[in-house]
DNA sequence: TGGGTGACCATAG
DNA sequence: ACTATGGCCACCC
C-alpha cells in the first residue's frame, strides 16, 4: 500500500468503488468494516473530498443509517444524487431509500475479510 | 500544538 | 414525535 498522507481515504474510496450498480451502504457501515475505530464521520469526511479524486466515487451509493441522502446537498446538484440512484433501480422518495433493507449492501458480510 | 469542523450514530429528556 | 448533547477520529489552519 502506498503510504499517502490520506491513507484513509484511499480505502474508503476502495470501498466505495466496489459497492454493486443498484446497492447502497451506509457510512458506518464503511467505517466498521475499516476498523470500529474509525468514525463514521471521518467516512463522510472523505466523501466530501470524493469529487475531488481523479477517480469516479459513486457517493450517491452512500447513504447515513436511516436511509437518507443526506449529502445531496454536496453534489453538483442536489437532484443528482436521487437520479442516479433512481436509475439504478433504486427508489428515491422524500430523500430516503425505499426498501433499504432490500437493497443495503454490507462491505462488512459482503466482503468478509 | 491545539482548536474547530464534519455527507454520522446513539442516547437521553 | 422532536431537539440536545456527547463521542467518535481524521483533516485543515
Amino acid at each position: 500500500m502506498a503510504k499517502t498522507k490520506s491513507d484513509f481515504f484511499e480505502q474508503v474510496f476502495q470501498v466505495v468503488r466496489l459497492i454493486p450498480k443498484g446497492r447502497v451502504t451506509s457510512y458506518g457501515a464503511i467505517a466498521n468494516y475499516l476498523g470500529a475505530k474509525s468514525s463514521s464521520r471521518v467516512v463522510g469526511y472523505a466523501m466530501n473530498v470524493a469529487h475531488s479524486q481523479k477517480e469516479y466515487i459513486p457517493a450517491h451509493r452512500v447513504l447515513n443509517r436511516n436511509g437518507q441522502l443526506t449529502g445531496k446537498n454536496h453534489f453538483n446538484n442536489p437532484y443528482l444524487m436521487q437520479e442516479l440512484l433512481e436509475k439504478e433501480g433504486i427508489k428515491v422518495e422524500n430523500d430516503a431509500v425505499v426498501n433499504l433493507k432490500k437493497y443495503y449492501w454490507d462491505p462488512v458480510i459482503e466482503l468478509k475479510l
